[in-house]
DNA sequence: TTGATTTGACCAAC
DNA sequence: GTTGGTCAAATCAA
């Protein structure tokens, strides 16, 4: 109301993860952290009818990422919608525990490019008040055994992004799949150790034969789930999905890419 | 049968 | 008036 348009400036981007939450980027990472930092109080709706608020007095920040889905949370997918002036579509999600626990954490993701693999900004909106251990431990497979310092590690999860997306999108995304992401600067791990997947882990040949890449992810705020692989035995986690450990330089290292973090887009949307 | 996803409609914010 | 965020019925898959 009396407020000018809110556009992206309404969430807030921070670059130095000061906290760490369980929202590390997996790519850039440009996310603000969340709770506490918000001189707002993330007072829930009351009214129903306030949950339909576009995003205004919301605590949100953002991030980019390769890995939108995989931030160690579980979400649930409520809405799907093309955006003006956006060639993909903006997914809608909230935490799969919302109604059990009330936590209203949500996010959009936004695909912001046909690369390959693909860059999306991922805007949360509300902290997890769910309290659930997120993440479980991916079938991975360090495609660099032993990063030089201040360079990423990279590993790759699973099968391609294509595959993924498919499943996603048709029944295999019945199995509500997690995300996972990692905080960079709350918990670094070392590149001799990377957390704690499972040397049984591994990837189909194709994910590890195919050149395209992975994204980076930060290391985990919260220790690395142990040996979980996938909850069911299954491709819970064998995407496209790929960490990469270390480093917070500032920017983020794809493959030959370099991207800046975050407001790289100045500003961006123009929705 | 159950639970997640899809998709169009609704409605508030701009 | 337009756009974006959410709801909710229909659909689908395990």
């Amino acid at each position: 109301m009396a407020s000018p348009r809110l556009k992206r400036e309404q969430s807030f981007d921070f670059e130095e993860s000061s906290s760490q939450e369980a929202m590390g980027s997996a790519a850039s990472a440009s996310y603000s952290p969340p709770g506490g930092v918000f001189g707002i109080s993330p007072t829930p709706e009351s009214s129903p009818r306030d949950g339909r608020k576009r995003r205004k007095d919301r605590p949100s920040w953002v991030k980019h990422t390769f890995t939108p889905h995989f931030d160690g949370h579980l979400w649930r997918k409520y809405g799907q919608k093309n955006i003006k002036d956006s060639a993909f579509p903006r997914l809608y999600y909230r935490c799969s525990y919302r109604e059990d626990k009330q936590c209203l954490a949500s996010k959009l993701v936004q695909q912001e490019n046909d690369d390959d693999p693909p860059l999306y900004k991922v805007t949360y909106t509300y902290e997890h008040t769910c309290n659930t251990t997120p993440v479980p431990t991916p079938d991975v497979v360090a495609e660099q055994p032993a990063p030089a310092p201040g360079d990423a590690y990279l590993l790759r999860f699973g099968s391609s992004q294509v595959d993924r997306e498919q499943q996603q999108q048709r029944g295999a995304a019945r199995r509500p799949f997690m995300m996972l992401s990692f905080d960079s600067s709350s918990h670094r791990l070392h590149h001799e150790q990377p957390p704690a997947f499972p040397p049984n882990h591994q990837l189909p040949a194709a994910a590890s034969s195919s050149p395209s890449f992975t994204a980076e992810a930060l290391p985990p705020p919260a220790p690395p789930p142990t040996a979980m692989h996938d909850v069911d035995g299954g491709d819970l986690f064998s995407t496209w999905d790929s960490f990469r450990y270390g480093l917070d330089d500032g920017h983020g290292h794809l493959g030959s890419h370099v991207y800046l973090p975050d407001d790289c887009s100045g500003g961006d949307d123009n929705y």
